[in-house]
DNA sequence: GTGACAATCAACCTTTCGGTTGAATATAGG
DNA sequence: CCTATATTCAACCGAAAGGTTGATTGTCAC
């Protein structure tokens, strides 16, 4: 039975008793998602796959700068990035969200959004 | 019609483009959730209300590393801190999770199906 | 009051972050 | 081939993060 959330927080802490320097994929996905750029960038990914150049498009830093943000995203696992020429398409990796809510999911009365019943749901909304 | 989650989005975006140097409280939350430190806390919290000094115990950094780890815990939202006579007790407060976790329920692998059934899906999982 | 305990403050250090600029590396197209 | 475009690399910068230590404040307990 059991709350394998929790045993994974437990470990989580144990793990920091021992100064791991091995970081957590938590940290990398929730750091990625810290920094309001990226996230709208995730945000403009959810509409369509985009080149690095017209990602940068909306925004007033540097080319050099998206770049960098995206690496981080790509490294959290949010998205993925594929050369076809001399482009390079971005594309949202939604599924590595899911780690870090089911983590949040710990902490619910707010489990209002049941996973399971959340899949269940989407499945059925992609076959019609 | 509407799809809220996708114009907080939006709007998110444009206040970068100009600059504004106000730090959206979901910069808070996600920042204060990437370090494993503060997610082992929030884990020890979900068991009990704690005092300062009892939340330090099972780590091996100094008390005053922890304090700064509640400062910013509680800054964000995620804990509460409560001063009765010498000691400051810890209190989980998981509403603060709901935002962020809203957020994230707007990426689902999903851009193939219509918010509006999203919508609609979890307002009866939020209504049982 | 005095001493022990709870917690924070203040100053400091090192590393990481987010940004810049300018040069470098592909690749596409005429 | 040549040039423009797409993207990254490299070096640098200031600011913030995460930690330390030592002093400080406040409260309880005798």
């Amino acid at each position: 039975m059991g709350q394998p959330i929790l045993n994974q927080m437990v470990d989580e802490q144990h793990q920091l008793r021992h100064t791991k320097p091995m970081s957590d994929p938590l940290d990398i996905t929730f750091a990625a998602l810290s920094d309001p750029t990226r996230r709208a960038i995730l945000a403009m990914l959810l509409e369509d796959d985009m080149a690095v150049t017209d990602v940068a498009e909306p925004f007033k830093m540097s080319l050099a700068a998206i770049s960098k943000h995206l690496t981080i995203l790509s490294r959290a696992g949010l998205i993925s990035q594929e050369k076809r020429g001399r482009v390079k398409w971005c594309k949202l990796e939604p599924s590595a969200l899911k780690d870090a809510s089911v983590w949040m999911q710990g902490f619910g009365q707010f489990e209002a959004i049941n996973l399971d019943a959340f899949e269940t749901f989407l499945k059925s909304e992609l076959s019609q």
